[in-house]
DNA sequence: CCCCTAACAGGAATGATTCTTATTTAAGGA
DNA sequence: TCCTTAAATAAGAATCATTCCTGTTAGGGG
């Protein structure tokens, strides 16, 4: 018996997600391996993304504007969200101890996820001129 | 010129926000204020939600299963949120400097929001005994 | 080589949220 | 108080990310 039998297609998501630093979306993920894979489909993207996320192997981001953002890179670290773009960048967090928090008064903790929002650079720059 | 009006349907939404500890959907809100409205459509639901996360006065704790959850406590504290159940409860945050993250390399933040994830102890103890 | 089942493509279905339109109502001035 | 104007609303249609369904393909143990 094997619970998750060797998948191309799923690996490939994988690879790309540790490969890119822009935390993409479903679609995006999409798009981006049907330039090696045509006849890959949306609903296997997201399929495995689910899959991918319940094994541990990639983490969600949350939802931005709509649309939930993968994240490949497993390490500790936060996201700045931008409300003017949509683009999500990694945050070091300064040492706060994410472990002391695990398995409080509430139940079981598995998981962190810190995220900023805001108005990026760029966007700050654009909102000057109209 | 006035940007807001007096409105009694977004006062009493702003009131009940500030009042329950649940971290509402839109659709809770809506059916717990038809007792006291029924004629309160789920479209001034969304909307009041918007415009009083826009003005600061409700904060949005992200999307749980699908759907949106808000919170009227402004105070800061992050949040703890059932896999099993979906619940969301407040979590003190042991007095990391949440100030110190504020305007960082990437831009101008404006808010941030911790989310735990995990198994509560009532999910906990359901999962034992199939 | 055969069987069982996971993985898949394609497309339909779902459902939370947003948008549109006509109607109501608050606020401020005459 | 009455009138004017624009915000607020109800009702329902439209949108769109995500999930579900069906038939098909293919991996891998026996």
């Amino acid at each position: 018996m094997s619970a998750a039998r060797k998948s191309v297609k799923r690996d490939a998501i994988l690879a790309l997600l540790r490969d890119v630093h822009c935390h993409p979306t479903a679609e995006w993920v999409h798009s981006e391996l049907r330039k090696t894979y045509p006849d890959l489909s949306l609903g296997t993207v997201y399929r495995n993304l689910r899959v991918l996320t319940g094994a541990g192997l990639i983490r969600s981001v949350g939802v931005v504007d709509g649309q939930e953002r993968f994240d490949g890179d497993l390490s500790a670290h936060g996201h700045f969200v931008c409300k003017g773009c949509g683009a999500v960048l990694d945050v070091a967090l300064p040492e706060m101890d994410l472990e002391r928090l695990t398995d409080g008064p509430h139940g079981h903790v598995t998981g962190v996820e810190v995220r900023m929002t805001g108005l990026c650079r760029a966007c700050m720059d654009k909102d000057i001129q109209p």
